[in-house]
DNA sequence: GGTTATTGGTTTCGAGTCGAAACGAATATT
DNA sequence: AATATTCGTTTCGACTCGAAACCAATAACC
């Protein structure tokens, strides 16, 4: 059994990479956390852009969740929307200055050197590696995996090459089939 | 180019071990930091078991490195010893109800889980991929390796078995040959 | 040998995270 | 129409974190 070396890899790595993350986020007064949640809301989908959502996503309350938008709001990265037909929920917008930061910053200079001294086939690896033990990690402990609706078995494929979700019933086109999706389910799910 | 895959499973692993070790952690009343500190501790050597070792190994700042440990001291899991020949190092040993603590939280029990429903020849593969990664990530950043003395380059077999380290100038045991060391620097390293 | 760095560590400060709990408003349930 | 639930904010206290000032011990230098 591996189960304490892999753990240690997965702790360090969590640990450096925290320390990326402070460091880029620093260029621009962001906190890792912010960072974080700025990243997330730019690659979720409209169903997946509240307050709640993100709360699930980092496994903190509400309450801390509520204060992180609110810098970011501050600092407009970020812009709140009130959603159309339920009055309670408000829907977080990411502007452009946002976009912008993002794409400086993420993948983080760090990450990006590493990843160009790996060859083509160990990325490969790696990627499937970290793939299996995430989906793992997620079905073992039963959490919501937050995946893409691209591999999502509420996700359906039309004969025209369109798709479907067969959840909220309503299509997607081709690009939201790779935002992340707070009701994502993973389609091997046993 | 995986970059991006990448960055963002690590990043999610990250996220997710981190709801795991506050889980765990405040069944003892202890936080993320305080319980990593503690477990690096109980795995270091005695030449890395001070608080700038420690602050190093973080990233952090001395002053909140010495806050962390002060808290550590005060629940009686860690204690402090001074140093023989340099009176402004300390040495920071884990108590017994320290390691009993850490034996009870780690691996926590959502990797635990995690890695039982992970075949042998899949954990080989997911601990390969990530040493690999580690170590790159380590060596394209040019950052302290913290590995154990056994991978050391400074390390040397003799030739009846026992070890000795050509830094430090002294013997090592067995079972110090498995401890992490702040000067550790990978044997491969061209 | 005595002055001047340098190093290990602590303390203090201010900004911010974080969970817990109380609260308000909108929506669901009955 | 009354009650419960949900989404979100606010407040509080404990704690992290970096920056900077500070102290004591050691090292470097002249």
């Amino acid at each position: 059994m591996k189960t304490n070396q892999i753990y240690k890899l997965v702790e360090r790595l969590g640990e450096l990479l925290k320390v990326d993350a402070r460091q880029t986020g620093a260029e621009h007064g962001l906190l890792p956390v912010q960072l974080e949640v700025l990243h997330y809301l730019s690659s979720c989908n409209k169903y997946s852009d509240t307050p709640m959502a993100v709360t699930e996503y980092l496994g903190q309350t509400k309450g801390t969740v509520s204060q992180t938008i609110k810098t970011l709001e501050k600092k407009e990265l970020v812009i709140k929307i009130a959603d159309d037909h339920d009055k309670r929920i408000s829907h977080i917008d990411v502007t452009p200055s946002g976009h912008k930061l993002l794409s400086q910053s993420i993948p983080t200079a760090m990450f990006a050197r590493t990843c160009s001294n790996l060859s083509q086939p160990q990325q490969q690896e790696i990627n499937a590696a970290l793939q299996q033990l995430l989906v793992t990690f997620i079905k073992s402990n039963k959490m919501k995996s937050f995946g893409i609706c691209q591999t999502c078995k509420y996700n359906h494929k039309n004969e025209d090459g369109s798709f479907y979700c067969n959840l909220v019933n309503a299509p997607l086109t081709d690009s939201e089939i790779l935002l992340i999706c707070r009701e994502h389910e993973n389609q091997s799910c046993d």
